[in-house]
Parts: C-alpha cells; sequence; structure tokens
DNA sequence: GTAAGAATGAGAACTACTATCATTATATAT
DNA sequence: ATATATAATGATAGTAGTTCTCATTCTTAC
C-alpha cells in the first residue's frame, strides 16, 4: 500500500474515533511503514529522530494501538514492538532470526494462508475453542546471520 | 509424563551439566508441570509459596532455560512466561485468550502437526529462509471467558 | 481572536527483571 | 567423618523498559 492511501485511511480511522493525526503520529505511522518488520519504541525514537522524546513516542503508540492503527507485538525478551493492524498491511506472518532477534514480514500466498486457516480451525475445534484469529512464527537464521 | 520420570530427565540433564537439581528448582520444575500453560515468575512466587523470594525463582528459571530444561515464552505484554522444554512435554502449541490473557497449552494430533510443518517449510522457502521450528499461536476466547 | 480541549515534552515513578554479596548448603578429598 | 572448596540461596540494590503526571504548546470551534 503506497504511503499516502495508508495517511488516508488512517486519518479517517482517527477522525471516526476524534483523535487528532499529528505530525509526530504521521511519523511514526511512516516509520512503521518503511520498516520491514515490527519495531519497539527505542528503534522507531533512532529512525524518527532523537528530537522526538521516548515518552512521546510510548504515548503515540498507545494511542494508535487504542485506535486499531498498529499491533503490538511480544516475540522477544521483555519488549514490546509495533507494527500497523493488518487492515493496513494485510494479513502476515514473521521470520523470526534466534540469532540476532529480528523479525521479518512475510506475506503468505492465498493458497498457503488458506490451508493454516483450516488446521487452526481444526486443531481448536478440537479443544472446544474458537479462534478469531492466528499468529505464526518462523523461527530459523536470518540471511545476515547464516 | 509422571513426575518422576520427568525428575528423572532433568536430574540426568542437571547432572551432564554439572548444575544441581535442588529443592527450590525441583519445585519450580514440579509446579510447571502441574501447570496447564507457561507461568511467569510472579505465578510462579504464589503457586510454589511467597516463601521462595522471586531473586531466586528468576535465577532458578535462568538456570533452567541455560540448561534447556525450560522454554521461555513471550506471549504478553512485559512479561516472560516459562514451560517445560520439548523434548519433555512433547510439541505443542497454544490457545491464546484475547480477553484474560490466559495462556493454554494444546496438543496437535501427528498428522495435523504434520501438515503444519510442510506449510511451514513452504513459507519460508519462499524466502529464502531455512526454518528451525515454528511457533503457532491461536487466539480466541477461552471458555471461562465465552 | 479567544476559549476549551488535545497533544507534547520533561522528568518522576513504577514494574519486571538482573546483579551483587554475604550466608548457607552440598559435594569431594582426605 | 571432617575439612575444604564450590555451588546455591536470600536479601537487597540496581537497571531497563514502560507508564504517569503536569506544566506548556498547539489545534480546533466559536
Amino acid at each position: 500500500m503506497p504511503i499516502h492511501s495508508l495517511d488516508r485511511d488512517v486519518e479517517e480511522r482517527l477522525s471516526d474515533r476524534d483523535v487528532r493525526y499529528t505530525r509526530g503520529r504521521r511519523r511514526v505511522v511512516a516509520a512503521l511503514h518503511e520498516a520491514d518488520g515490527p519495531m519497539s519504541a527505542a528503534e522507531l525514537h533512532g529512525k524518527v529522530g532523537a528530537d522526538v522524546p521516548l515518552s512521546s513516542l510510548y504515548r503515540t503508540l498507545a494511542v494508535l494501538e487504542e485506535t486499531e492503527v498498529v499491533m503490538p507485538h511480544f516475540g522477544a525478551r521483555g519488549i514490546t514492538r509495533y507494527e500497523l493492524a493488518e487492515w493496513l498491511t494485510g494479513h502476515h506472518h514473521h521470520l523470526v532470526c534466534v540469532d540476532c532477534g529480528t523479525v521479518d514480514d512475510i506475506n503468505v500466498p492465498p493458497q498457503h494462508e488458506a490451508a493454516v486457516r483450516v488446521l487452526v480451525e481444526k486443531i481448536a475445534a478440537a479443544a472446544a475453542f474458537s479462534p478469531s484469529a492466528h499468529v505464526l512464527e518462523i523461527e530459523g537464521s536470518c540471511s545476515r546471520c547464516r
């Protein structure tokens, strides 16, 4: 999705919730859009510039999470990373490097995704659990570490 | 796996690594064995008794992680939970309740597990990533919350 | 242009976790 | 069995990531 139509979608969502789409918030959304995986507050601090204080980034992320523009991801010890919500980016999964900890997004072709969904349904059904979503993380060594 | 054979396996592993299998460590292993999902240090503090200080629990968990008796799980904001390693319990996945945050283990029948593995291979292959493991978390509402 | 409300920045406070160190327990050698 | 060396524990101080507070600045509506 190009940045301007993303921006329009986010703008509309925030306006619906009576929340302003300010410069600081735009910067965070843009940084997450350029990233190729979830980012932590500290990583965003490095990317959007150190002039934006960490406390503001945390608050911005909290606001964007409440309005469902971003989603938290808890894949690493002690740190919360954020990525744009799937209604903005499309459904995807993660490749997690067990050596360096980087997380990269991976898009799954529709037929595989459908197969995953069917399996999830079957597995959950056996436990009388009604699944609303699934998270698949593939662990291994990334190309940089291998 | 019954507790005594689990205990024997852990004992052997720790002895191999020249680490003692003490009373405190046994208590943690037993608590994790009885649990039906990963537990945090604070939750263990409640379960094994408040007479075991948190600092000891954190260190015990670190030792058990180094010796690969337990595995960390980062499914919740800011907290690390631990569960017995899969060589002790068998491979399994998680049902995560989006309402209350509880995580329950779920065993997956072999044919479904095989299908998951095949899909993971295919998805990863498309990104030139060689998978060593996978984590599948199924989100939904647990029976208590529904 | 002004008033009301929202967002920001700076820093204090909180929580999960880690490190330190003195004390206690365990294992090995004699 | 006792002494000695090494490991584990408990208490507490310290750290990192995150959240809260509040005074100031910016927006929006009138």
